[in-house]
DNA sequence: TCTATTATTTAACATTTGTAAAAGGAATCC
DNA sequence: GGATTCCTTTTACAAATGTTAAATAATAGA
């Protein structure tokens, strides 16, 4: 038991930044985990299923995408540490038209959702530090509505840039173009000007 | 006490939606709601205060804004039957750039948060009823950032005219403008062409 | 290593959207 | 009712981004 809770120490370090659990908490979530590893570019969760689990990326790196007419973009990214899903399709339960890929060797800890849900009905404190997760997650999506839609392709490339310097290294700027909101002849053109 | 909560009785019915509420639980919640009437135009929150109310809109109209470079844009639209908090204070305590503005004389019912927040610890279904709340809210801020950034302004001008047919005869067409995250030149062009 | 594939940049042109200024309409206030 | 203010459209031009295609550059596989 010490044994797994170790295996998962990260994701409760994480845990630990919204609230403290008591070690029942604790090992009741622990029992909903599994560990998953994927290799490069190769689907976590594919297109079209229903989201049923809360990935924790503890070293790797992916992205939610799907196909608008054709072409793939990238709604986000995913870096070690934090959590990642689709929130459309885990609170509405229907299908998501989005997948989760891998941009490198990852390694994810899998919190099954239903099973999550339910604990919420033992452990208010576990249901508690899931309202705030997804309160800050919240938060995220809307300032990045403000900067999608009141800052220049230019300025929101500088900022991805920022937050995340490693990104250049890691992922292809076809999907940071996309994450963008732009082709990846506009983000080259900038690329350029800068 | 019956008559109070007959008095918010719009804002049960819209809980009810989520979930059912015990009696205490009503009670509970009913104590901390407070009714406030606003004339057409002006100020239910202003810019720079923190979010400690969540409104409910029993009948009117609202719009959240800001200023970006000293022009005044409108992030959302709230009408009858719908909560309205500017969520990136609510969640953080930090004070909003933002404000909120009635667009028509309205009537909204105050839920004061931090007694909200105070309320969880009591009522459990009380802090599920708003984890929930906020989750679907949370994906509708995530659908709408595919909406900014991959569709064309005038798609997403129909959307709008689809979701909420009656906003061209209740909202001025600059804020229809900026909600939609372009100049009102723009919004005649494309009305012009449509 | 060579080849094939993928990623990125560049160029030319089309389209969309922005900016600034002017003018017409509608609503509001005394 | 007249003046004023606000709202909306129109025009002309500028800037940003999209589209298509081609040229390099980098990477991965046989």
């Amino acid at each position: 038991m010490e044994k797994t809770l170790e295996k998962n120490q990260f994701l409760f370090s994480y845990f630990e930044g919204f609230s403290n659990l008591s070690s029942q908490s604790r090992t009741a979530l622990n029992n909903i985990c599994s560990s998953v590893k994927i290799p490069k570019n190769k689907d976590l969760q594919a297109i079209g299923h229903t989201c049923r689990t809360i990935y924790f990326v503890k070293n790797g790196l992916c992205r939610v995408y799907y196909f608008k007419d054709g072409v793939d973009i990238t709604e986000s990214f995913a870096f070690e540490n934090t959590l990642i899903a689709r929130v459309e399709s885990l609170f509405t339960g229907k299908p998501s038209k989005k997948g989760i890929q891998t941009l490198e060797d990852s390694e994810f800890i899998g919190i099954a959702s239903q099973a999550l849900f339910e604990l919420y009905d033992d452990f208010p404190e576990v249901e508690r530090l899931f309202r705030k997760i997804f309160e800050l997650a919240y938060v995220d999506t809307v300032n990045r509505i403000e900067s999608i839609q009141f800052h220049s392709a230019e300025e929101r490339y500088k900022g991805l840039l920022e937050n995340s310097p490693s990104i250049l290294q890691r992922v292809p700027l076809k999907h940071i173009a996309s994450y963008l909101g732009i082709t990846q002849v506009s983000l080259s053109r900038i690329r350029a000007k800068i």
